[in-house]
RNA sequence: GCCCUCGUAGCUCAGGGGAUAGAGCACCGGUUUCCUAAACCGGGUGUCGCAAGUUCGAAUCUUGCCGAGGGCGCCA
């Protein structure tokens, strides 16, 4: 158990004895770490709901309270803030059963959830590029923190493959490749043979494509018609089609593999909207002949409005009037899948913030529908836009947008002049090297995104992800490079840990108290859904050793039982350290 | 028009109903016979958009207004 939920106990039960509410011996960190390490502000609720002056209950509890082990000392403060010191024993106590447990203390939950999160969801005929970033960075952060947790968790991609944008650029090659037989309506694979098995287009040739044929069918009717038919023909299994979708799925997803993989991001499946395909027809079918869905304006819908709403709540669109399924249709029958298949508890979906009312519409037909059961939790983790300095979109200077891979590239290639420009690394074998700028710019990356809240807009910006100072990725990996470095020394001097002894400087107590609060910030971030607690905690444990590192000079002191507290103190900080990071999907280099 | 999100230091952003609102960057100054100076120490210049309300107590909860971004039936 975490000394703030020890502490919590003991307070809890003098307040119960005073005959309030339990709620009221919560214990907190303190706001004024130089009168106490933790607080109770219990009295001053309990006061009010007792009609009695604060101070006076603030007292009575801690008259009552009787925890020598625990506590140091305890002083009642202003109206009735009740101020703990922690003492020494209870201190190393916590921290020997940190280092001592391979979760760090952080126990698993109870219960553990079957979670489905859904992240990075890449549309296959685009490349990925910056907008995507946030998506997989913070769906993969979350995907480790729940499992940290002791939930089960299984990370799906989602690719979008199976709505307008395929049959968009179906007729794009058409009118590029008109003769390739997969437009030939009389082609039959019996006859003619299989259809080549080369795929027409690369991942560039999509690249361009795309963006070609989305203006073509927003200026012209026509052309969008045109998509519309050819969505319908593949959805209802045009031989042809099939065939042409199989390259165009494989051409991007071996592309969008390889970014993912240079992101260190890692999905456990890798369906999309076409792994349900066979599920749409019967799933609208049912939910016609249930009186469930309805047809409108030639289309069929769900309506999902209530009573009690502030604002109109359109119906969810199954099909469009033209008899094709749109990503509502798809995004229901995955959420049947996940419940039937995946057997899932919670399911997660980190999407921008924009699609709030779409995730809203499709959640409430599941409900309504029983397609999700009611104990089924689904919640949309909506997030931010990344914006470029003029508060819209982020767009390069030509317009475009940046790639993923680009931006990558351009990270890891600041932290490579950084290694030359400061002397760094110099000796180190060249694979090395660029193994630490990849690291490093990762981590510059990462963590310049999720330390920022996930709901908020936040605005890209060059210079702060390329920057390794401060409050920045690398600053962390190099705080634990350094005890890294440290450990190395003392284990080729033969000096090894020992039991932590009781804090002797402030700066070490200081880090003491931040790393025994590891359990408490992972379940806030879990509870929250928010990456940036990790990665404000993380960064406030790399500061702390810091200061502790300029205080302790770990290596030339001579108390030996000191220097091997020392050493635990700072093992421990790696470990914590390292978990976070990697909570965050960070990597540490050996050395930098 | 309605709905959602946001508005905190010069800039970029944290902030959990509690005491004196914090970081990083930028700026000025200091620290290297000593475990990696990508570090550490010192220096703040804030109507927490505005106004009410709830509360013993509000940056935090409610409402209204102002401002920014986004969404609102056949795109995803």
């Amino acid at each position: 158990m975490s000394l703030q939920s020890m502490l919590s106990g003991v307070f809890e039960e003098a307040f119960v004895a005073l005959g309030t509410d339990s709620t009221f011996g919560e214990v907190v960190v303190s706001q004024r770490p130089e009168l106490a390490d933790y607080q109770c502000n219990g009295a001053l609720g309990a006061g009010n709901a007792l009609g009695r002056n604060p101070r006076v209950i603030a007292e009575a509890v801690v008259a009552s309270i009787d925890a020598p082990d625990l506590i140091e000392s305890i002083e009642i403060a202003g109206p009735g803030f009740i101020n703990i010191v922690v003492s020494p024993r209870a201190l190393i106590g916590a921290i020997a059963d940190m280092a001592g447990s391979e979760r760090l203390g952080v126990q698993p939950v109870d219960k553990p959830l079957t979670v489905v999160v859904d992240y990075g969801g890449p549309n296959m005929s685009k490349a990925l590029h910056v907008g995507h970033l946030r998506s997989a960075v913070i769906g993969e952060s979350l995907k480790r923190l729940v499992r940290f947790r002791g939930h089960t968790i299984t990370g799906d991609i989602h690719i979008g493959d199976w709505g307008m944008p395929v049959g968009q650029l179906i007729i794009e090659l058409e009118d590029r490749q008109p003769a390739l037989p997969y437009f030939k309506p009389e082609y039959d694979e019996a006859i003619d043979g299989p259809y080549p098995a080369d795929s027409p287009v690369d991942l560039d040739d999509l690249s361009d494509m795309y963006p070609v044929i989305t203006k073509r069918c927003a200026d012209d009717p026509a052309v969008a018609a045109r998509a519309r038919v050819a969505t319908f023909d593949l959805q209802n299994g045009r031989a042809g089609y099939l065939a042409l979708w199989r390259h165009f799925r494989n051409v991007s997803v071996e592309g969008q593999r390889s970014d993912f993989d240079a992101l260190d991001v890692e999905f456990d499946v890798w369906y999309g909207e076409s792994t349900v395909h066979d599920r749409l027809a019967p799933i609208v079918e049912r939910l016609l002949e249930s009186g469930q869905a309805r047809v409108s304006e030639g289309a069929v819908v769900i309506d999902v409005a209530r009573q009690e709403d502030a604002k109109e709540v359109p119906p969810l669109l199954l099909t469009r009037s033209d008899g094709s399924y749109l990503y509502s249709t798809t995004d229901l029958a995955t959420v049947e899948m996940r419940v039937q298949n995946m057997h899932a508890d919670v399911m997660l979906y980190v999407v921008d913030a924009r699609q709030g009312l779409h995730f809203e519409q499709v959640f409430r037909a599941a409900k309504n529908t029983g397609i999700a059961p009611d104990d089924v939790d689904l919640e949309h983790i909506a997030f931010g836009t990344v914006n470029g300095p003029d508060g819209k979109p982020f767009k390069t200077r030509e317009g475009g947008v940046v790639r993923l891979g680009d931006l990558i590239e351009l990270v890891t290639e600041s932290a490579r002049a950084k290694l030359d420009a400061a002397h760094i690394a110099e000796g180190y074998p060249q694979a090395e090297r660029e193994e630490i700028a990849r690291k490093v710019g990762l981590a510059a990356l990462k963590f310049g995104d999720l330390s920022n809240h996930r709901t908020s807009n936040y605005t890209f910006d060059m210079d702060r992800f390329a920057a390794f100072e401060g409050k920045t990725g690398p600053y962390l990996q190099y705080s634990a490079v350094r005890i890294k470095s440290i450990l190395r020394r003392a284990a080729e001097a033969g000096l090894s840990e020992g039991p932590v002894v009781a804090p002797t400087v402030d700066a070490e107590r200081v880090l003491m108290l931040r790393l025994v609060r590891l359990p408490e910030m992972v379940d806030r971030a879990v509870s929250l859904r928010a990456p940036n607690v990790i990665a404000e905690y993380a960064y406030e444990i790399a500061t702390d050793f810091s200061r502790f590192y300029e205080k302790c000079h770990i290596l030339s002191e001579e108390d030996p039982r000191r220097q091997a507290s020392w050493l635990a103190l700072v093992g421990l900080a790696l470990a914590v350290l390292d978990r976070l990071l990697d909570l965050l999907g960070i990597e540490i280099p050996d050395r930098m």
